[in-house]
DNA sequence: ACTCGGTCCTGAAGGC
DNA sequence: TGCCTTCAGGACCGAG
């Protein structure tokens, strides 16, 4: 459920909080999440300072000096349920992993596996109940790191164009929904705005990437852009509700046009068609027939 | 080089 | 009410 909007709003939410911030006390409580946490992580993060947190795709990216002054990166992967969960240390808590239709903060309460506190007493905290998330530190830039070095492009970014989406759609015989889910292709969408950039393009999840001509592409390259600004723009307006509430949930994003809508009339202004669901390599994708071809 | 299906995991939701 | 089944999906991995 963490695409690239919500790993985004996350990183705007913990790093004011964290940035230039030592970690005074590092606990994991099991030895490993989807993939066992890297050899001396605990003796790595304790006495490290944050000197920076950013983003690539979905990975959180710490760039950290550890208690002798040597860089690392710890990056952080949320999977589908993982979460940070921040107590400031006056005032209330924030939860800037909070999102739509998945596990409640109390459950998450339940799957904390990871906890921290800085020097300044704030405490983060780390659930994920379905493990699907992970952790891990490495030295140099990203090409040290195999879950970054063959990332394709950010979508946001000036690399992510009609040319290079043209280019790397060439040959691909896949269709384009799973095209589009290749982590290589583009980096940083997931399910849900795969389904929505599609319906924005007006192309089928069905169309193989390789029959995506040049006005399709530019349409598609588009419609990545702006679903993803707005999601991230609507990700913003939730942490600042957190921010002056209680810590209740609020729904990251709450209006999808076609994801979880099977059924429902299609939302474009004379279009009478409804809208579908299919499984594609074993993912849902939601779709207008009329609208997307 | 590419494509596909299996796999991990737990909780939510729906059926009976 | 409660038990059971199904579904959700990110990314790695192995087979074809």
């Amino acid at each position: 459920m963490p695409e690239l909007p919500e790993v985004e709003t996350v990183r705007r939410g913990l790093a004011p909080h964290i940035e230039g911030r030592r970690i005074t006390d590092f606990t994991l409580h099991r030895a490993d999440l989807r993939f066992p946490f890297p050899k001396d992580f605990e003796k790595r993060m304790r006495g490290a300072q944050v000197k920076s947190f950013n983003r690539r795709a979905k990975y959180l990216l710490a760039e950290m000096q550890d208690k002798t002054g040597t860089p690392f990166t710890w990056l952080s992967h949320l999977g589908m349920t993982g979460r940070f969960m921040l107590s400031l240390p006056q005032a209330g808590n924030l939860e800037p992993g909070a999102y739509a239709h998945e596990v409640t903060a109390q459950t998450a309460q339940k799957h904390i596996h990871v906890e921290m506190r800085f020097d300044d007493g704030t405490h983060l905290s780390f659930a994920d109940p379905r493990r699907f998330g992970f952790m891990d530190c490495f030295s140099g830039d990203m090409s040290s790191s195999s879950f970054l070095a063959a990332l394709g492009p950010e979508p946001l970014g000036n690399d992510f164009n009609e040319a290079t989406l043209l280019a790397a759609a060439r040959g691909r015989k896949t269709p384009v929904k799973n095209f589009l889910l290749d982590q290589n292709v583009v980096a940083g969408l997931g399910n849900i705005y795969v389904c929505e950039a599609l319906f924005m393009a007006g192309i089928s999840p069905r169309r193989q990437a390789t029959n995506l001509g040049a006005k399709r592409i530019a349409r598609l390259v588009r419609a990545i852009r702006n679903v993803l600004a707005r999601a991230i723009e609507a990700g913003g307006s939730t942490l600042r509700d957190f921010a002056h509430e209680d810590g209740s949930m609020g729904y990251f994003q709450h209006q999808f046009a076609v994801y979880g809508r099977a059924g429902e009339a299609c939302s474009v202004p004379d279009c009478s068609a409804r809208l579908k669901r299919l499984v594609q390599s074993g993912r849902s994708s939601f779709y207008c027939p009329a609208c997307q071809k």
